[in-house]
DNA sequence: GGCAGGGTAAACATTC
DNA sequence: GGAATGTTTACCCTGC
């Protein structure tokens, strides 16, 4: 129970813990009940831990009466004073701990010798106990009437004074929470009956320091003076709703509101109750009433009609601290419940939003750039265009048309097809890999779905993802069998694909070092693997070029890139996504390529990355090339400024960038 | 229908 | 010798 972890705030040792147990079970008659000191000790010490401070003083006294009775038994007159020795007060026992165990203990006194002793020790507890809360209430009654005759002089001019009468109001609602856990928390140790008036200290005694109508009153008192209800309600606490909105308010409301709820337990919980009681004649079955019986949480009564039931209500959970406990219980139950509930809607939200914004949303860049910083249009900039490319010019006045490919490659990545995928999304056509799995990281973790990637492309990614940018073919298969479910099965089949791609694509180049072979991707070579794009579409190059007024395609808009005109670009959610971390490398990994046509991306890029390319890594190495050697023309750079590159961090996923741009047909 | 990209399977060689 | 790794070929499917 919540409750009772919640009030065990304070230890001494097992021993003493064991002490409780055992004495709790002896003085129930032996019976085996689990001691309230299994919650876990949190560290906080409030007033609320003053009762189990007591309750081991007490223990401690009774160590001592027993050692005493111990070291005197051979006494007659000790013997014969069993009764006078209980008498010892608490704070003898403060000063001399003893080293006795409970079972000790139980060996040497009697079982009505215990029972009288803890029922001293129970009187003096709650004594102590009940003397505290009324000090603290008079103390906070004292301030709530100061703070009332202030807020009735200074209403007019001090609005806000309010906010001051709720942390009173708060703190003494907290006390009285405290005081009701404390009880319960007796109540489950047999210290206190659960019925009042059948316990060494009537629990009536115990609540009558703050009871429920007392707060109801503090409260009429408190917002008679000031239309703080007013404020509270548009919190969403309405203290007059119904039980089915309770738990609405308790998530919808400001963390203080709730707390003020939480701890008006009594009072919120009465009229709750009540209105729902009144609310239940009219609007059908009672939501504590089904099949028969009371639904009241560890109840079950039976009830042949709705009428016994509402008797039954009323008579065995009317208003009282077992209710009000129980009701918080329940309270904390659906808020744990609602921050899940909320916890899954926006995952669902947010799988919906990207299920289904693709189509359908506009592009990000025919959008103002200004109105373009949230780091979830980011997301959709990357998710919407191939690979995350910005597609600045593309987009400007009509939607990218995916190369080589139509509508379906959308419905493809999107849709998640089970099993094999003939056409799949290669990252440089739809879906950027690298912010798809950021997205969907947990989704293809633990799906059973296959990712609409192609082995190439996962390949690279994965490779891409490590800080060295190369994998053994070990590794790679690990990288797949932790990203996708998927790849936890038939792993013979896309073991075989794995290795047919590396070997079949030249992008991947083996390499042997000192650990092995280590496999690394040509993003030059990946490239090349591009077939012409731009030239098969001269809408989209009209597009690009009359878009956002990038005249000169790839330098103006790496230009802008640069002098950080986009804060889109530059956001630091952007940096901070997974995917930023691993792609926005990428794009550094292309220097001035042998290839004129993409040159002027890349040497835009070679002039703000001293990454290197995993060419680089391969000239330090003796690098198996397949069929045309990768050249590289800088290997100068330091490796350690591979991951160390941020000039640049803010384009998102800027191998995209350059994959999407026309890197052979520009004239 | 041809072509190209991609997936799967299999055979074979090499390395560990 | 067996498993892992790497290469190659063939076939099929899909989209353009």
């Amino acid at each position: 129970m919540m409750v009772e972890s919640a009030s065990d705030t304070i230890r001494s040792s097992p021993a003493n813990q064991n002490g409780v147990n055992s004495l709790n079970n002896q003085s129930d008659g032996g019976g085996v009940r689990e001691g309230p000191f299994s919650g876990e000790t949190n560290g906080e010490i409030s007033p609320a831990d003053l009762l189990h401070l007591q309750q081991q003083q007490a223990l401690q006294v009774a160590r001592q009466i027993l050692l005493h009775q111990a070291t005197g038994l051979s006494s007659p007159g000790l013997n014969d004073n069993k009764q006078s020795s209980l008498q010892v007060p608490v704070s003898v026992a403060m000063m001399s701990p003893q080293m006795i165990t409970p079972q000790q203990m139980q060996q040497i006194l009697s079982p009505p010798q215990l029972q009288a002793l803890l029922q001293q020790q129970q009187a003096v507890m709650l004594q102590q106990l009940q003397e505290y809360y009324k000090k603290q209430q008079e103390q906070l009654h004292i301030q709530l009437l100061t703070q009332q005759q202030q807020a009735g002089k200074q209403q007019i001019k001090e609005p806000p004074l309010g906010s001051k009468q709720l942390a009173f109001q708060q703190q003494l609602l907290q006390m009285q929470q405290l005081q009701q856990q404390h009880l319960l928390n007796l109540q489950r140790q047999g210290l206190v009956s659960m019925q009042s008036g059948q316990g060494s200290m009537p629990m009536q005694s115990m609540t009558q320091a703050v009871c429920p109508s007392d707060l109801q009153q503090l409260w009429k008192e408190m917002t008679a003076s000031q239309p703080i209800e007013d404020n509270i309600k548009h919190e969403g606490l309405d203290l007059s709703t119904t039980t089915n909105s309770t738990s609405y308010t308790t998530a919808k409301m400001s963390p203080s509101i709730a707390h003020l709820t939480l701890g008006n337990g009594q009072s919120s919980m009465l009229t709750t109750r009540r209105d729902s009681s009144s609310h239940e004649e009219h609007c059908g079955p009672h939501p504590l009433y089904g099949h028969g019986e009371c639904k009241w949480p560890g109840c079950e009564a039976l009830c042949e009609d709705l009428g016994q039931f509402v008797k039954h209500l009323n008579t065995e959970h009317a208003l009282d601290d077992r209710s009000t406990a129980q009701c918080r219980v329940q309270m904390q139950v659906v808020q744990q419940l609602e921050i899940q509930l909320t916890k899954e809607s926006e995952r669902l939200q947010a799988m919906m939003a990207h299920l289904h914004m693709r189509p359908s949303e506009p592009k990000p860049f025919s959008q103002p750039l200004n109105l373009v910083s949230s780091a979830t249009l980011t997301k959709s900039c990357c998710d919407t265009y191939p690979d995350g490319l910005p597609h600045p010019p593309t987009s400007a006045t009509a939607p990218i048309t995916p190369l080589r490919q139509g509508p379906s490659v959308i419905s493809s990545s999107t849709l998640h097809e089970m099993g094999p995928i003939r056409r799949r999304n290669s990252d440089k056509f739809c879906t950027p890999i690298s912010s798809e799995l950021a997205q969907n990281h947990e989704f293809y973790k633990n799906a059973d779905v296959r990712p609409p990637f192609t082995y190439a492309s996962l390949i690279r990614q994965a490779i891409l993802e490590t800080p060295d940018r190369q994998l053994t073919l070990n590794e790679i298969y690990n990288w797949f069998t932790r990203m996708f479910a998927y790849f936890r099965r038939n792993t013979a089949t896309w073991k075989n694909a794995v290795r047919h791609n590396l070997s079949l694509h030249k992008c991947f180049v083996r390499v042997e070092n000192v650990k092995g072979a280590v496999w690394t991707v040509d993003e030059q070579e990946y490239q090349k693997r591009r077939p012409p794009k731009m030239s098969g579409s001269p809408t989209l190059v009209k597009n690009m070029i009359s878009g956002l007024g990038y005249g000169v395609l790839n330098a103006s808009y790496q230009a802008a890139l640069a002098e950080s005109n986009f804060p889109l670009l530059n956001s630091p959610t952007l940096v901070n996504t997974s995917s930023s971390s691993t792609t926005l490398h990428v794009g550094h990994d292309l220097h001035v390529g042998h290839d004129d046509v993409s040159s002027t991306v890349e040497q835009v890029n070679g002039s703000n990355s001293p990454r290197l390319s995993p060419q680089q890594y391969s000239h330090q190495m003796h690098v198996n090339v397949k069929e045309e050697p990768a050249e590289s023309e800088d290997d100068s750079r330091p490796a350690s400024l591979m991951a160390t590159t941020n000039q640049n961090m803010a384009l998102p996923d800027e191998q995209e960038l350059e994959e999407e741009l026309p890197m052979e047909d520009l004239p």
